[in-house]
RNA sequence: GGCGUCGUGGCCAAGUGGCAAGGCAAGGGUCUGCAAAACCCUGAUCACGGGUUCAAAUCCCGUCGACGCCUCCA
């Protein structure tokens, strides 16, 4: 049975979905004014492995992760670099597509964008002013009504009395109360607009999120995700947003991802301290965020530190020490050892599932695929054959794939291996010849340059790195 | 100040009433010409103070601390 964490009830709550065997699911995705950060890896990461584990579990799942195209700051950015902002965030699409792919994040049933569905917001504002729900001033704006929603604010856990103190009205606004919030902006001469009935403008940040999942999900949907930075003002305007105009329950289930933390803050395009993903990427392999990402809880801040790295990528290693083959001397194991190992992979997959069940506890599914791990190795160095190792390695890469974990040997340029191979098989006669200095000069000067040598008895195995 | 999440060995982190998983790091050992890998062994009175209970990391109250949100933000 799943167990998911929900925002809105603070609570774990059993998973069960609108319609049988179907999850509808919608992931905040980025604004796109500049390059994606680790951060927002995190998050991808995060939405990735939740919907690679349900998919595994039998559901269907319906994936939407939105774009925002068009904001203010997008608009700021253009003008400042003097490009046209549909280009720019184009740009920025495409760069931030290329990141998730890199790190092997599935890709979404539907990435709809704001100015896609200009349309559907449109509508949607004028069904909330029809119902009462919003207002159009007669300056180009359109505010929600906030007061008119009794549950405004159950699911950041605030009262709208609460709340006011902070709040200000920015001038040339015209809100009958200040948490009112845009639906619609009139356009300032030179910004992208659109026609709409209060004149030429452009959506509000909420309402677009609202109007895409209306579109590609329907009124209702199983499982809303983001960060939880997002979960006010912007979740909870979605909810009043789509509540309000249906009428209907919006999602069944919120999930938050909590933040990565640089240098004990969270990384933040505002705060400057980010690393982008594509600098990550240059330096470090892209499981590497994925196992870091695993290693915690989804809902908790993550450090991103050297060590945590460091940490993550010898983890990585451990895991492929399980894939590794028999010995070539491998003379077999009795053949009740070897049904042990087949019985402790498939209690290992047990382990695992019961461990995601409970709100995706990564940490704990690791933990019971590592155990695996120092099983089948153990197995390997009491001489388990092949054919004995392999039905529970089928059972750890089933495991490590629904994690999303690629879990690649690092490969060099293809024409250099049969080089490489040449000179470990002259350095094994120089062994045979017992000229050490010599055959240890080749393997310290191969690790230079990233290739690892290993000696066992039953001959040398290279790999990269 | 308000709302929320959390505080477990050097670091990361499971465990939510019954002898404290796992990964990284460290030390010792097996193997090896050496090294590496793999395997074996070694370590925690669970932030602090009260309380409930036969029994608490786990439930309740309080204190302290961290982080997020309350303005754009994954």
């Amino acid at each position: 049975m799943l167990r998911i964490y929900n925002t809105l009830t603070r609570k774990k709550e059993e998973f069960q979905t609108l319609e049988p065997g179907k999850v509808r699911m919608y992931v905040c995705g980025v604004t796109v004014y500049s390059d994606a950060h680790v951060g927002h890896a995190m998050s991808a990461l995060v939405f990735d492995i939740i919907r690679r584990y349900l998919t595994y579990r039998g559901y269907e799942v319906r994936f939407v992760m939105n774009f925002t195209d068009v904001d203010d700051k997008i608009i700021a950015r253009a003008n400042q670099m003097g490009e046209d902002p549909y280009r720019l965030a184009q740009r920025y699409i495409d760069g931030y597509t290329r990141n998730l792919k890199a790190l092997n994040v599935l890709p979404a049933t539907a990435n709809p964008r704001a100015t896609q569905t200009m349309d559907k917001i449109i509508n949607m504002v004028q069904g909330l002013i029809e119902k009462g729900y919003a207002y159009a001033p007669g300056n180009g704006d359109v505010y929600f009504r906030v007061t008119r929603f009794s549950e405004y604010g159950k699911l950041s856990g605030r009262r709208l009395e609460e709340m006011q103190a902070g709040a200000r009205i920015e001038i040339g606004e015209q809100k009958e109360h200040p948490m009112d919030f845009a639906l619609w902006k009139a356009a300032k001469p030179g910004e992208p607009a659109w026609d709409s009935p209060w004149g030429k403008g452009r959506p509000g940040w909420h309402i677009e999120c609202s109007a895409m999942n209306l579109a590609e999900l329907g009124e209702q949907i199983d499982i809303h995700g983001g960060g939880n930075d997002l979960i006010f003002p912007h979740h909870e305007n979605e909810i009043a947003q789509s509540e309000a105009y249906t009428g209907k329950p919006f999602a069944r289930y919120w999930m938050h991802n909590g933040m990565l933390q640089l240098g004990g803050e969270k990384m933040s395009k505002s705060l400057g301290n980010l690393i982008t993903i594509d600098e990550f990427l240059t330096q470090h392999d892209p499981d590497t965020m994925r196992m870091l990402v695993l290693s915690g809880n989804y809902r908790a801040p993550l450090a991103f530190t050297d060590e945590a790295l460091n940490s993550a990528e010898k983890a990585l290693e451990r895991l492929r020490s399980g894939l590794w083959p028999a010995s070539p001397s491998a003379s077999g194991l009795p053949a009740e050892a070897a049904s042990a190992l087949l019985a402790q992979a498939e209690m290992t997959r047990q382990t695992f599932i019961s461990a995601m069940d409970d709100d995706f506890n990564t940490a704990g599914a690791l933990a019971a695929i590592f155990e695996l791990v120092k099983a089948i190795n153990t197995a390997r160095d009491q001489g388990a054959n092949d054919s004995q190792l392999q039905p529970a390695q089928a059972i750890l890469r089933e495991l490590i794939e629904v994690l999303g974990l690629r879990l690649a040997e690092k490969t060099g340029s293809g024409d250099a291996e049969k080089f490489i191979e040449l000179l470990v098989e002259v350095r094994s006669e120089i062994r045979k010849q017992k000229l050490w200095a010599l055959s240890d000069l080749i393997r310290d000067r191969l690790k230079e340059l990233g290739v690892t040598l290993e000696d066992s008895k039953d001959g040398t195995r290279w790999r990269w790195g």
